[in-house]
DNA sequence: ATGAAAGCGCTAACAG
DNA sequence: CTGTTAGCGCTTTCAT
């Protein structure tokens, strides 16, 4: 293995020299800087990470806690742990996979040993057992999803509530009186997550907003169940024109259905889907749609542990704006 | 911080003494072994990682690297992702994750900074370019996929070829002389991904096997180009009687087409899917399935990585057979 | 069955 | 602008 010694002895300086010439944290000639970079290239140079880690106290890792209940679209938690992945790379960090499983043990051990300088937590729930961990360990964390309390915590998330009253505006905007929100599966309502609900309470708003007749229903996305329950909401309420599905799974059913049974998309039934934009894009019609920006939330937590890791400030909650994209459902 | 030293002083015995406690290389009386643990205990004692690695030159983690593409089901990728830390875990390693878009510099870096001791690459394609890479590294590496030449890697996947053979012999068993399979999207046959071309040899092998007529198409998930390519199936042939549908997006897609076609199944066309069992209970009907044991996958791989950090002999290419499961569908 | 002590490879004062 | 040096906390010979 080459060490710092031996690039320190090719390139005719001291070791602290080639150290101070990788990290930046003291000047250096451009001469002598040029040389080592050199030594460095030619030698194949790794630092060790154990030992920059032991001797710095910083690992250059941070802990992802991944969720594992069902229920929750997986493309989506995919997509934000590849965006955190690749955010912490552009700050040279490396990140540490734990399940959710391992609970509060997996946040004592991974931070105790000094693994990780920073956690992220995803899909944390109103009242996470884990909150107080949290608080108390020596490592800043990031979550997502927003609890009861976030006192002492900094919590990142797509403000869901804003994206359905968007979303129902959208509508109303275009002269719909009586609207529906297809949402999640039951499983999310039952669990804690908060974002269930705060959907709910954003379509509420909308409607209110907007002087609307609405109706809220969970959805289970097999085809069937979808069909089933469109057809009882087109019967029931037969002012029934917009739709504003949240429920990634169910979005090509409820297409499919509303196909199949005769209703023309936008002309009989317009449609607004809460989902990445890249599924919005490749229905048939291409769906009006407020995007899930699952990069941007990887994206924004990995920022915001840099800047706790970087003693800077960071506001406690910090909500993703909605943005309504038209396209041909509406 | 508490480390070794504090904790020796506490029980009172040297700090070599704790190391060996720990990691029980050298017999030690039960009497100071209880009064180590105990000041372990009481103190909270976590051994400084970045220290061990840098002492033992081993720093009990993996990396995983994570695909990317489009086309994959990403369920799958994540159940066996889990399915890694969770083994892993179980082996008191821990799991770094990388992405693909790294590439052969990420194993480079990961490897040479001595950061992880193994590594599991996922999806690895035919003429993998991170192969050569892999021979060449200081740390062992388990593959999930397997390439054209597996010369010094270790390979684990499941046995599509033999899923699909299996199926269709399930299906020649129940008298059908007639099959189709419904397979990936046509961006899976693009890449050089083995699993694909594997299902369809598989497949044919099958048919010959049994002296049937099939035939073989891929399949855009969307509802409505699952229901054309049906209708143009059936249409074509007749004498369709049996499904082998290896997509897990289309599953819903086909059973509903099917049904709302007016075909039921099994009476009129029988469908056996190579799919999680997971998703091939929460059917309707319930589909006769083969099984893709991601948790096995995921579990093996770990196995066969830890046995190559033991020096264990591993075979060149594990295959996990496969298993027909009878339930509605057939 | 246990201890003493020499590093593991790097960083960061401290010194010039 | 650069070098010297003292650890970082742990494992592992070597001794006994």
């Amino acid at each position: 293995m080459v060490k710092i010694s031996d690039v320190a002895r090719d390139a005719g300086v001291s070791p602290s020299t080639v150290s101070y010439v990788l990290s930046g944290k003291r000047s250096i000639s451009e001469a002598t800087r040029r040389r080592v970079l050199a030594s460095v290239e030619a030698l194949g140079y790794r630092p060790h990470a154990g030992a920059r880690a032991l001797a710095s106290s910083r690992s250059n890792v941070v802990a992802l806690v991944l969720p594992l209940h069902a229920g929750i679209h997986v493309p989506i938690v995919m997509q934000i742990a590849t965006a955190i992945v690749t955010g912490a790379r552009s700050f040279d960090h490396d990140v540490l996979l734990l399940t959710q499983d391992e609970g509060v043990a997996g946040l004592h051990r991974v931070a105790g040993s000094a693994m990780v300088d920073a956690i992220i937590v995803m899909d944390v729930s109103a009242q996470d057992v884990r909150l107080p961990v949290l608080r108390g360990l020596a490592q800043p964390s990031v979550l997502i999803g927003v609890p009861a309390d976030t006192t002492g915590l900094a919590c990142v998330d797509f403000d869901f509530a804003g994206a359905a009253r968007s979303a129902v505006s959208h509508l109303a905007g275009l002269g719909h009186r009586e609207v529906a929100l297809v949402g999640p599966p039951p499983e999310v309502f039952a669990r804690g997550t908060a974002f269930a609900p705060r959907t709910v309470s954003g379509f509420e708003a909308g409607i209110a907003d907007a002087g609307l007749r609405g109706v809220v229903r969970s959805c289970d996305p097999a085809p069937e169940s979808v069909r089933d329950l469109l057809k009882e909401l087109l019967a029931e309420r037969p002012g029934l024109s917009g739709l504003v599905v949240h429920n990634e799974s169910a979005v090509p059913s409820v297409l499919d259905a509303l196909a199949t049974s005769g209703r023309r998309v936008p002309d009989d039934v317009a449609v607004v889907a809460i989902c990445p934009d890249e599924l919005a894009v490749r229905t048939t019609p291409a769906l009006t749609s407020v995007d899930i920006p699952a990069d941007g939330i990887g994206a924004l937590a990995v920022e915001l542990l840099m800047d706790k890791l970087n003693d800077r400030p960071v506001p406690g909650t910090t909500l993703l704006e909605p943005h309504v994209t038209r396209r041909a459902s509406t």
